[in-house]
DNA sequence: CCTCCAGGTTAACGACCGCTAACCTCCCTG
DNA sequence: CAGGGAGGTTAGCGGTCGTTAACCTGGAGG
């Protein structure tokens, strides 16, 4: 099992920097030299821990994959688990999960749709595959709460909202953007409203 | 003036694939070879036409940025001599300015907020105060529709909506999507829809 | 017909980058 | 108290990339 509370991991803390610097400067933009220097070590030490720069990036892009999958899949199991929720409640659920991630993790949701051709084929194929089981998981759940939606225009429709929710690294002028609860609540209630709009 | 029905320029035709090149595998995943093949040329020959690598990106990120900015400020215009046209329909005039924008030139709406970071100083400042024109006039317009929004609000809805209609390349799995008038419907009522939300 | 330049070509240079090799140094363990 | 592996270090190799240099060529203009 992984160490959640402890202290970080080497391994850990090498992954955050390096997502970080991917999201800023882009993969080929970023040297091993930099990254070893954001954790404190230099260049080549970074083979210790990781197969090479390549290996960093997929190890990221799967993580976030599957985390995102995960979560959405608990959250659908907790609903469905419950008696049989409204279907208004597993899409908020669903978008709140979302917005959560985009929120906390802003590099990685950067990097989720940027950097993806970079991979060897088997890891791209794997993340691919993550990401379209969580976009028909909300496809959907976005039908059976707008039936007169055809398949495609759901999975517009939902690739759209990815779109509005992803966007919060833009926001990132720090010190200029509202309090997170608020952002977060601006979000969700922006993305009911495209759902709703696309719905009719 | 620039030739617009004449047979593209060279140097036009360099921009374009540059452009499709950039986007597909990032700028610094490109290399000069590559673009000067891409229109029959081979490698050095560039230099016939641009200072280097960073001036092409840099006229493809000001051109977006102007061309963006010209045809808001002219829809905004027709509507004022229009006699007072209803806001709504001004925002409209503008959110379909923008989805012909990222339904016909897709490489360069994914560059536009991609690879801003990869240019010189002064560019970089010239294309961030022509994307800032271009939000404010949007939150103005918005902010006159729904007046109960706060000025920061209206700026995070705004670059939410951007976010929703700038994912047009997400949808570029070819063939699968609809046809491209259905998709800009679809478009259109999300924003206005997560609009309305926003301003709820 | 000569000239000249726009627009190419290939060769090559210097810088950088990912990665490996070789070596060092704690610290944990038997 | 050996000793051995985990986790560093620096040096350096091989390849790639952006850019420059030097040269070539066809076609327009006097």
């Amino acid at each position: 099992m992984a160490t959640r509370t402890d202290a970080p991991t080497r391994r850990e803390q090498i992954l955050k920097e390096a997502a970080r610097l991917f999201a800023e400067r882009g993969f080929h933009g970023v040297g091993v030299d930099e990254i070893g220097a954001a954790v404190g070590i230099s260049g080549p030490g970074l083979y210790r821990h990781f197969a090479g720069k390549d290996a960093m990036l997929a190890e990221l892009l799967v993580g976030i994959s599957e985390s995102l999958l995960t979560g959405a899949k608990r959250r659908l199991a907790e609903a469905n688990g419950a008696g049989g929720v409204a279907p208004g409640a597993v899409l908020d659920s669903l978008i709140e999960g979302h917005i959560d991630f985009a929120l906390d993790d802003r590099p990685l949701i950067t990097l989720h749709d940027r950097e993806l051709d970079r991979l060897r084929d088997a890891d791209r194929k794997l993340v691919r595959q993550l990401q379209r089981q969580y976009v028909e998981l909300w496809v959907a759940v976005v039908r059976r709460l707008y039936p007169d939606l055809t398949e495609p225009a759901a999975r517009s429709a939902v690739h759209s909202v990815f779109g509005l929710l992803n966007s919060t690294p833009h926001l990132t002028r720090p010190g200029s953007l509202p309090d997170r609860a608020g952002t977060a609540e601006l979000l969700h209630r922006m993305a009911r409203g495209a759902f709703a709009a696309a719905g009719a």
